[in-house]
DNA sequence: TCAATTCTTGAAAATGATTGCAAATAGATA
DNA sequence: TATCTATTTGCAATCATTTTCAAGAATTGA
């Protein structure tokens, strides 16, 4: 491991000078400068990161990302999010729970004792007393959940108004009965989005009719399936995510309908890659996840900046509309 | 910010003995550990990271990960291989180097200052020097690629044999035409698939028929297109990747044209989340993403533990057959 | 009561860098 | 030659912690 010392040493300057010599701060003669410089990469120097940032006061900053899984597209779209609030000025850490809560927990704990700085949270299921205790510590940005904590700033996006949108948006196209394929009950994104489908429903004259199906593939594609083996009428279909709406797209081929002529649908989530590469393309509420990614990130620099103004930032999600619910 | 010597002065200590209450090392009376313990609390201790790592030159057993975009499905389920490896022992540092090489040199060269103990570099287009370089003070493990180094062990698929096997089923289902929609020329992985089609076609006496495409959904669409617009015949396409390959079957869909029955179509890496959902679901071969993820993380902890007994592990793709290539 | 032993504690060096200030050197001027 | 200025360089303190070693206090046994 080569130090600054040993540079001095091959040079014969002390070490200060060649700690100038490689910031370019002090003042010295070229030839000096030049000399110094080239032996450490001779040497194949690289200033050491914990003694530098301990010695001068310039924070290097470390952010920490938490995600529960970062196979979801969801979550690698606000990792790049994240990262773009970093830009050169800082270095993202992140970390995958897969889904593991022992591992979240053991990952946030952690978090604090790795150089990080601060920590974004992404969809937790981590009880709020953990994020309490961490945030003494270190300043928190945290995703569909609040705080009341000093140092935690919370990021949600207003999931029921995308639901309305999109229940609006198939009754705008002439749909008569819209069916929900949704999530389950205990989440409360589920819920949210529910309420949305319902309010746009009673608005609208319609009947409601939610199911509860799950957030897989499979689950839209089963659930669909037997509706349609019931001679259930439906022709549109408003989905949980973009998961669902594709297995019940499938559902609906199989059974002789046509997306979006018989059955018109949409999905949540906007996940690009699957709405846009299916036939037909699939309609979908876009959360601006990179955007709120970024928002983060830029949060929660102000937080450890001591500069904290705001405590939730609320997202709202928009419609794109595809091939699947086009209608006219 | 709270110090050992602000603890020190409250309770009348010195600095070490405060510094060995706290790591629970140094022996000392139960009640100046207590007295220690509690105003320590009291004050909302947190230890410098960097200082306590510079003075203790223990191991922290961070493995890093360096990808060029997360957002890749295929990054992703590698990510997924080496944080099995880490199991418990060890915590994984995803890195996102957002295919700028700036960036990637920029981390590689910053990773062994985070406590990283070693480095996987996924799929990198950095110069041999940086990783000869870098890899003479931390063990690395990469992609794709191959280096003498020490410290270094090599991970690859055999992408011939992946070509080869795809071209093969396609003849066996009866094609006649089969067409390679490829990537660029420069990449080294594309031409290794070439080179496996063509051995495939020979053997066939076959004869062979590559466009050179590239790697977007909108790639494959358009010289699918193009070709059928041309009134080129053609029952087999085996494609450069899912995305691809898609394109692809959306042309042909436009086109009247059925997948499977007038044309088979086979994709290349296997991302579940395309290839499943679509219809018909594609047909793919697959790379052991997630098991070669797992088998970098245990090579680089041998590495770590000074027991470097591979220099290289090639893995075989295999096959996965789905609905459309499914002819008989 | 004295020596031996154990326990508790602190002084000080080390970690690898930064940085203000002083010293040394060189060149210029009187 | 002495003085002054500008330039170049190095000393030493600092950062927050760990860790070794030795000193001092308390306890034990004879």
């Amino acid at each position: 491991m080569v130090k600054l010392r040993d540079i001095a040493q091959q040079t014969g300057y002390s070490i200060s000078t060649v700690s100038k010599a490689l910031s370019g701060k002090g003042r010295m003669s070229d030839e000096t400068r030049k000399n110094i410089l080239s032996v450490a990469k001779n040497l194949g120097y690289t200033p050491d990161f914990y003694a530098k940032s301990m010695a001068s006061k310039t924070k290097t900053f470390v952010l920490g990302l938490i995600v529960p899984d970062i196979t979801n597209p969801f979550f690698a779209y606000l990792t790049r999010g994240v990262e773009r609030a970093c830009g050169e000025t800082c270095l993202l850490m992140l970390m995958d729970s897969f889904r593991s809560l022992h591992r979240e927990e053991q990952l946030i704990r952690a978090a604090r004792f790795y150089g990080v700085n601060g920590v974004i949270v992404g969809n937790s299921r981590v009880n709020d007393e953990l994020i309490d205790e961490i945030s003494k510590y270190v300043p928190v940005v945290i995703f569909d959940k609040e705080c009341k904590c000093d140092n935690v700033v919370s990021i949600v996006v207003d999931n029921y108004y995308g639901a309305y949108l999109a229940t609006k948006h198939l009754v705008e196209n002439g749909c008569k009965h819209i069916i929900h394929f949704g999530g389950t009950q205990e989440l409360y994104v589920s819920l949210q989005r529910a309420q949305g489908y319902e309010a746009a429903i009673k608005e609208s004259g319609l009947k409601s009719h939610i199911v509860r199906v799950g957030y897989t593939f499979d689950d839209g594609y089963k659930a669909a399936k037997k509706l349609l083996n019931e001679r259930n009428q439906f022709d549109g279909a408003f989905c949980m995510n973009d998961l669902v709406a594709l297995g019940v797209m499938k559902a609906l081929k199989e059974e002789g309908k046509k997306v979006p002529e018989d059955v018109a649908v949409v999905g949540f989530d906007d996940d690009k890659q699957l709405c846009e590469v299916t036939v037909p393309s699939l309609s979908s509420v876009r959360q601006p996840v990179e955007m709120m990614g970024e928002t983060a990130g830029k949060m929660l620099l102000e937080l450890i900046n001591g500069q904290s103004n705001t405590k939730k930032v609320i997202f709202s999600p928009s419609l794109v509309v595809r091939d699947s619910s086009a209608r006219r």
